[in-house]
DNA sequence: GTGTTTTGACCGAAA
DNA sequence: ATTTCGGTCAAAACA
């Protein structure tokens, strides 16, 4: 393959800014759901934060003195992949709910985690979203997001041996994976590696994979790592996603870079009817379109008056809409993965996962028609801290204002997507809430603020015109440039890169 | 014949 | 200016 990264897009007509992705979970859950299997995830351990200044990439590590990595306590990634399960109408055996909502959650809310005033974990858990039935899977709440989305992201899968198993040779298991719930097709998987004879990770949860194909192009050994590092670029034309991939020679994952977004579908994993979801997140407006050809759509309004300085309010509502506009990502992004490396014997499929790091934005793909490659990035004159500028979304006007908080919004859901625990294990602080609102509906809210950002997202409710099914997916970040870092206190907030001014300026963004 | 992996070369950025 | 390093390229090998 060539340059096509580096050829020139004809001009656009810019309509957004936002990202279109479309991914297909129904088809997983519905696997799940025939093979009668549970979901297991294993519980990430406690993390703490490193920085890598000059990488500008969260890098936290093992900390073996807190309770979350105590084997015996319910992992509350568990216990939301349950909730998945449950929703999804397949077992999850292991779940105790009883113990879940009595104390547990307490339990895996280690120290670490600030639980504050007003935050129960059991009426978390007991948010709308958790309790809707499978027949109205709406993403109610930012649980709902990134429980689901964990499902997506990562690609959790029954614990099924054979799904389980990795069914490729070589390290192939990389590149060119059908989904994990793509029913088996008996001829076709029995050339496939038989890993049948060995272990599956117990958690069944296969790490590496994820439902998109890649090409390996290269590997290195870099410096601090004892794992080569292999760098994969997506197969689907015109599509720039990279991952890098360092393996242990064993085969274990031990940590995964994401690279940009998939400007494409995922891969459909043939002959499978399996649901997908285009979501799309623009300018206050979520839609979705599944596969079936239902569509809806939630409002993400920024209330203006309650956006302060110091705090805002985001007030999604479901609607029955489908006013679908075509729109092509321009948002490049890096997510950082990093799993722990106890893996004891099934090659390939990583144990006992462990996600770390937060995402980090980084365009390269402007919406002028034309792509634009990164070279270099400077602190400007003047500026003599950047990383801890925009904690407060900097805005000339209240719209700004309010455009940015929702960017942070939903840069916070990306977090929570990527892992749940992520923001209860770095401290970020949270509050969450559950209450009727006016007419009468469940809402749920939570409220996420760091150093002096405060910002509440609040996520009414509302019951769908028609039933609204197997919307599984977030809305989608917002292209802004930064990252989670933990402030002077230790709190998680979203630093907003400097030097990535065009983000701001995007023409018809502000 | 096509698509992918391997692997040393190559390149830009930073030290 | 030179070295180091991470990332990419691309030809050859492989499936
Ligand atoms: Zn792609």
């Amino acid at each position: 393959m060539a340059v096509e990264e580096r050829a020139l897009a004809g001009p656009r007509t810019y309509t957004s800014s936002f990202v279109n992705e479309e991914l297909g979970l129904r088809s997983h859950f519905d696997h799940l759901s025939q093979n009668g299997n549970e979901v297991m995830l294993l519980k990430s351990k406690e993390k703490e934060i490193l920085m890598n200044s000059k990488k500008k990439d969260i890098v936290t590590s093992d900390n073996p003195n807190t309770s979350l990595h105590d084997v015996n306590k319910p992992c509350l990634e568990r216990i939301l992949a349950d909730r998945v399960a449950e929703r999804s109408q397949f077992n999850a055996p292991w779940l105790d709910k009883a113990h879940v909502k009595s104390s547990s959650i307490s339990d895996v809310l280690s120290p670490p985690l600030m639980i504050l005033p007003g935050l129960s974990p059991t009426l978390w858990l007991d948010s709308p979203a958790f309790l809707s039935t499978s027949q109205e899977q709406v993403p109610t709440s930012i649980e709902d997001f990134s429980v689901q989305n964990q499902q997506v992201s990562y690609s959790a899968y029954a614990s099924d041996r054979k799904d389980a198993l990795v069914r490729r040779s070589s390290n192939s298991f990389i590149s060119n994976e059908q989904s994990p719930f793509t029913e088996n097709q008996p001829g076709q998987e029995s050339d496939l590696q038989s890993d049948s004879s060995e272990a599956p990770p117990e958690d069944g949860y296969n790490w590496g994979k994820d439902k998109y194909n890649w090409r390996k192009y290269g590997e290195k050994q870099v410096k601090n790592s004892e794992n080569p590092r292999r760098y994969y670029k997506c197969t689907h034309p015109n599509c720039t996603a990279t991952k890098k991939v360092e393996c242990t020679a064993e085969g274990c994952i031990t940590k995964i870079i994401y690279r940009g977004v998939h400007k494409h579908s995922v891969p459909h994993p043939s002959r499978h009817t399996g649901v997908r979801s285009d979501w799309q997140f623009s300018d206050g407006h979520v839609n979705c379109s599944d596969y079936h050809g239902s569509k809806s759509s939630f409002d993400c309004q920024v209330d203006g008056q309650e956006a302060t300085s110091s705090s805002a309010r985001i007030a999604t509502q479901y609607q029955n809409s489908s006013d679908l506009v075509g729109d092509e990502s321009k948002l490049k992004r890096r997510i950082v993965e990093t799993c722990a490396t106890e893996l004891k014997s099934t090659p390939r499929v990583m144990r006992k996962p462990k996600i770390v790091v937060q995402t980090i934005s980084e365009v390269d793909v402007l919406d002028d028609g034309y792509r634009w490659r990164k070279y270099g990035q400077k602190v400007v004159k003047g500026n003599p801290n950047p990383r801890h500028n925009h904690d407060v979304p900097a805005a000339k006007n209240s719209r700004d204002w309010n455009h940015e908080t929702s960017r942070m919004a939903a840069n916070f859901l990306e977090a929570l997507r990527l892992d749940p625990a992520y923001s209860l294990q770095n401290r970020m602080h949270f509050n969450a809430s559950k209450s009727i609102d006016a007419f009468g509906r469940p809402e749920t809210g939570i409220s996420f603020f760091g150093e002096q950002g405060l910002a509440n997202l609040r996520m009414a409710r509302l019951d769908p015109i028609a039933p609204v099914k197997n919307i599984n997916m977030p809305p989608q970040v917002h292209p802004v440039q930064g990252q989670w870092l933990p402030n002077e206190a230790g709190f998680l907030t979203l630093q907003v890169d400097q030097g990535e001014e065009h983000i701001l300026e995007q023409p018809g963004y502000f």
